[in-house]
DNA sequence: TGGGTTATTGATCAAATCGTGAATTTGGCG
DNA sequence: CGCCAAATTCACGATTTGATCAATAACCCA
């Protein structure tokens, strides 16, 4: 179980922490130390993502991520202090950037719709910023979001720290949904944002049972084929449960 | 990673084959050999049950689970095997009744009907009997389903033995909804499975999100408050989605 | 009542795991 | 160049983990 390893000194006494840069912009192939350093984090986090989306936290020892990533295991204690703080940080790397654009996303609807939103606008304001990063974010943001799923449907969202990432977002899209259809109760909304969540995270999440299931008709990351239907799935639902009295 | 731990004899030289009987009805209290014995197989699936659905098969130790029922590790492997015995048997305890549960459920209503379903019953007769249970079946059922939206939500179905017991219920569920929107193109119908799958599982997930959220306003597991908005959420999607062209 | 079978325990193994501290490389800089 | 700090590797210890085997306890039936 996630039994609290037992360290051998009774105080933190690590070498020194390191200087935990922003892994940004790791991609770009400059030369420098530092660089190098960011790079090579880069290259154990992608790793780690792929691995923990694939088989969770507990499933993956550091070995294999250290494996993958073709460094030492020493070496992502040096810059992540322990497995948990690889975890957090495979989260970090990109929890805020979703939800800055997912934000972004559903304020400059609400711009643009002239204070009047209607639901199918703000669903598809709210659902576009993932589906097109689903689309063209590359293998990295698709491990993270199947990584997400995994952690959605447990209690293990990362520390705490993470959660708030998403909330601030959810919060803009309930706002706006209150606009779209002020007779509708609160809780209703509520629910409705736990509904969409759901369906959306399964979407991304890895699981082909629909692709047996319909015989091969429907694959499970053909987000073209899921993301105007969910739009619609959604705004009706909302819609529909909107209306109870 | 799930590294195949390696036995020490090349072949398979267990004493000998448990009697594996169906552990059913181990609540009553019957003496006996095998009644015991049963009982005990039930302690041991409870506990794993708990703690599978709390961290996932991989943070779970065999040691845990025989310290939960309080016994010793090797009755573990006498009655299921190894590990991944006891996550099948986990699941394959439940998977059957409820499967059979829905089928009867939608079979029932497809009789009542007569011959002329509608989104509303259908929907209704399909996610009823898992909201019954969510209600009414105890913790155990409880764990059983948030272990089940984990392995969902993840690639981890068991051995891909317990996929197919649910499977039949959706054919079921997809022929009837064939019925009542005659109209409505299959991967239609498909996906909109799929979105009434992603809500369902994140409902009896263990998530606490919505608490949050919604300030306390909505409670995770108040079923009740569920059930009826997520029928309607899902009659009004379908009917969308099915109108598409 | 006693032998035989089944259920259960106790002790232990080999592999795997996390984590640490000492060495070694690498790159920047005076 | 030659030093220094940061980045990275190497070797290793303590603990956990899945699994096995022999020994005991519980039950049943002859």
């Amino acid at each position: 179980m996630p039994k609290p390893r037992r360290t051998t000194d009774t105080r933190s006494s690590r070498r020194k922490p390191p200087p935990r840069r922003a892994a940004a912009d790791a991609t770009t192939a400059a030369s420098g130390k530092a660089a190098r350093s960011r790079r090579t984090q880069a290259r154990i986090l992608d790793a780690a993502e792929e691995l923990f989306s694939h088989h969770g936290i507990y499933g993956v020892s550091i070995r294999d991520i250290a494996d993958r990533a073709d460094v030492d295991t020493a070496l992502l204690h040096y810059h992540f202090s322990n497995k948990d703080g690889i975890y957090e940080a495979v989260l970090l790397r990109r929890a805020g950037e979703i939800n800055a654009a997912r934000t972004r996303s559903l304020d400059d609807y609400a711009l643009a719709c002239g204070g009047k939103p209607d639901v199918d606008g703000i669903v598809r304001a709210y659902l576009h910023p993932v589906f097109e990063r689903l689309r063209n974010g590359g293998r990295g943001f698709n491990n993270f979001a199947a990584l997400i799923a995994l952690a959605n449907n447990s209690e293990l969202w990362g520390g705490g720290t993470v959660k708030e990432y998403f909330d601030s977002a959810v919060q803009r899209l309930i706002e706006l949904l209150r606009l779209a259809l002020p007779k509708a109760r609160e809780v209703d909304l509520y629910w409705g944002y736990q509904f969409i969540s759901g369906a959306l995270t399964l979407s991304y999440s890895r699981n082909d049972r629909i692709e047996g299931l319909s015989r091969g008709r429907c694959r499970a990351n053909d987000y073209a084929a899921i993301e105007p239907r969910l739009v619609e799935w959604c705004t009706a639902g909302i819609r529909a449960i909107g209306a109870r009295r």
